[in-house]
Formats: structure tokens, C-alpha cells, sequence
DNA sequence: TAGGATCCAGCTTTGGATCCTT
DNA sequence: AAGGATCCAAAGCTGGATCCTA
């Protein structure tokens, strides 16, 4: 599928998957682009990549460059909720120091997020309602002091008060790459081994934003 | 046994615990006072009410009148830490907007506490060392906004949203005495059913207070 | 019956581990 | 190996229920 115009189009073609199973949207795709280089049905997240012509490059980049739009496809249980937290960004904990939210890759990648729900407890997973969030500004801010909150313990070297208690809506958890790949972090007490880490949106954020993100409100 | 005149012998005779199991205490006061009305081994907290003399009177007064102190008897289980929240005292939700910190239960029995701390997961239960506890400036700044923030809910009738995920160090928990004492509350939407409350000191600050209660910080 | 402490089923969260594709 | 998503056991927390003594 080519890349979306405008907004417009990726829109459109977001709210066309509403309520479609994921097993009618991926044979019909697969149908219209014999030709191309399909991937087999595969994971949830490549269908709808394909689906709404997304660049499939690495990223450094948003998934749809042009429009600045990042594309998260999110697992709703049989309430409608999501059951796990959602991956935004990993970071080292040796740069900490010099990690500033501005140029964060957390921020570039929350600024513009269409979100694609997909109800995957039902009997014939489903596509929910998409949602377009851009972060307020006093949602940023909240965005904001976690993150500064979250590089600050790193920063001062307290690399085992870094649970994924701290941060109201983004946690740093670990990011486990093969379970033995370790960053060293210099603090005051010398150099400390330490899992690398991620930034996640919580599980709570996700739900109330889908739900209502227009009382999305610090309470959360 | 006797009140103590002062802290400083209440200081002793919690001191004198330390390291002692509950066997060798019990034991020990029941030979020393015979004569007395003596409450079979009953429950933990008589016991140490006894031991420290305390009186056992009805409670809208302190544990110690005279020295203003209030004694908490707190299980610790096998790792050292408390296991569940610990009771600090009981509200009803119709006088929750005349209520204010100043005049507040909560803050006269957190005034000056003494901590008993028993670690109960031994073959043979055995005390830990006791704690006296006044709530800093900045600490009890903290209590009082958790008690404003779950007294003002209640006030503006929000009682559905009144749950114990509120409040950093307080929590409001249900408090049912029967299952079926009811209190009504007189919200914006008319009279509403609600199980009566209590205020409860999370096992986390707890928990953190008995480690080091001097960096007790906001982080908690 | 009130104050207070303890118990506990079920749910949620944490702290990774595993898996997949590029 | 990097980016990303999903899985899962253990631990912690919530929302009561129960129990105790005065």
C-alpha cells in the first residue's frame, strides 16, 4: 500500500478497519497486492503497517515520515482495556546526564500517535475505533516531569531507586535484550552494572486515553 | 503495670523488649502480676498495652495520656516488612465537610507514635526495636494532603472515585464493621450508600519509616 | 456496638524473559 | 544487535470480611 497523502487519507483509511476482523483485512490486502512483497499474515503490528501504507524502515523516524505521525497498534482484553504497558523508547543510562526532553525520542514519538486498538480476547479478533492523540500541553508537562524525574534518579547515579513505581504516566522498565546485555552507568559510587531500560506508557494512561482523551487529566 | 512517669522510662520499657519473644515476655509478666486482672495471653497489642502500661481505656485519648503518645503494634513478616496497611482511625463520610486537619483524629494519633514492631513469620514471634515517631514539617505536610485530597472528594460527594488508590501515604479503606453498617452521605446527587471508612497508613511509608526514618522523603 | 487488628480472594503491577523482524 | 511487542511468575494492592476485646 503507498504511503497516505495527508492526514486525511490515513484517517480514512484507519476508521475503514473499524470493526473489521484482522483475518477479512489481512486476506482482502493480501488479495489487492499479490504482486508485492507480502509477508505472510505475520504479526499484528505489520498487517497494519501494510495496511495503512506505513514506511517499514528502521526507526529513527516516524512511521509515517511525511506526516510526522507515529503508528501504535494496541492489544485491548475482553473489557476493552489494555492488558500491558506500551513501549515508547529505550535509553541508556550512560547518556543520561545529557538527555534533555526537548530532543527526547520519548517526545517525538508521543507528539503525534494515531493509535489502532484491536480486541484480540474475542473468539475473531476485531479492530477497535483509531484514535489521533496529540499530548495537550499540561499532558506534556506530566509527560515531562516523569521523564525529567526518571533521568534525574539516572543521573545521580541512584540506578537502584529506578523502579517502575516512579513516573506517573511513563515508567522505565527493563528492556531486556537477551537477558546479558549490560549498560554501565558512572555514579557517584563508580560504575554500576544495570539492565538496559525503555520507557513505557502505563497500562492506566492507555485506557483512560482510549476511553475519554479529552478528560485525560492528571488525576490519571 | 504502671503508667510510665515519662518517655524516657517508656523508652526503657520498650527498649527492654527488643530481641525478646512474645513467649518469654508473656510469661514473664504474668509471674510478676498474679494479683492483677490479668487478660490471658490474648492478643499481641493487649499484651504490650500491658507490659508498657498503657491505658486501657476507651479511646478518643491517647494510648499514653499524660506523655501524648500513641502505641502501634506492627507484624513484620519474614523479610522484616509490615504486610498490610495499619489502621489509624475511622471517619464518616456525613461530616466530611466540616472536617479539617487541624482537628483531625488522624492527626492527633499520628502526633507522636510509638512503633512496636513484631516479627511475627519466626518459629518463635520475637519484637524488633521500637521507634518513636513525630511526623516532620514536611512529612506532615504530606499527611495532610492526602487527608484533604480523600476528605474533599468525599465532600464534593465524588464517593464512587473515594478509593484506596488515593492518597500518597494515607488511604481511605473500607472499614466494615458487620458488612452491613451503611453511612449516607449527601451528595450532589442526593443520599448515597457507602460502607464506612477508615484511614490507613500504606504498608509501603510504613514499611520505609521503620527502615530509616530519618530519609523518609517525599519519594515515598 | 465501637474501636481496632487481622485475614484473604482476586486483581494489578513489577521485573524481567522471550520472541520476532529488520 | 536494535527496535519493538508479548509473555509470565512472583509480589503487591484493593476491597472487603472476619475476628477480637472492651
Amino acid at each position: 500500500m503507498q504511503s497516505p497523502r495527508d492526514i486525511t487519507e490515513l484517517a480514512e483509511r484507519a476508521r475503514a478497519l473499524t470493526g473489521r476482523t484482522l483475518r477479512e483485512v489481512a486476506s482482502a490486502f493480501a488479495e489487492q497486492h499479490t504482486g508485492s512483497r507480502v509477508h505472510r499474515k505475520g504479526k499484528l503490528g505489520q498487517l497494519v503497517e501494510q495496511v495503512l501504507g506505513a514506511s517499514a524502515g528502521s526507526r529513527q523516524v516516524p512511521d509515517f515520515p511525511a506526516l510526522g505521525v507515529e503508528l501504535k497498534t494496541i492489544p485491548l482484553d475482553a473489557q476493552g482495556r489494555p492488558r500491558e504497558s506500551t513501549f515508547v523508547a529505550s535509553f541508556s543510562l550512560a547518556d543520561a546526564e545529557s538527555a534533555c526532553w526537548e530532543r527526547s525520542a520519548v517526545r517525538h514519538k508521543l507528539a503525534h500517535v494515531l493509535w489502532i486498538p484491536v480486541h484480540v480476547d474475542e473468539p475473531e479478533p476485531r479492530f477497535g475505533a483509531p484514535l489521533f492523540w496529540r499530548p495537550t500541553h499540561a499532558q506534556e508537562q506530566v509527560l515531562r516531569g516523569d521523564f525529567d524525574d526518571i533521568m534525574g534518579m539516572v543521573a545521580i547515579g541512584h540506578v537502584e531507586e529506578l523502579t517502575a513505581h516512579l513516573g506517573r504516566w511513563l515508567q522505565a522498565r527493563p528492556k531486556a535484550a537477551h537477558g546479558r546485555v549490560r549498560t554501565v552507568a558512572y555514579g557517584a559510587e563508580g560504575p554500576q552494572l544495570a539492565l538496559p531500560r525503555g520507557f513505557y506508557l502505563r497500562a492506566r494512561v492507555t485506557s483512560a486515553l482510549l476511553r475519554d482523551p479529552a478528560t485525560l487529566a492528571f488525576s490519571e
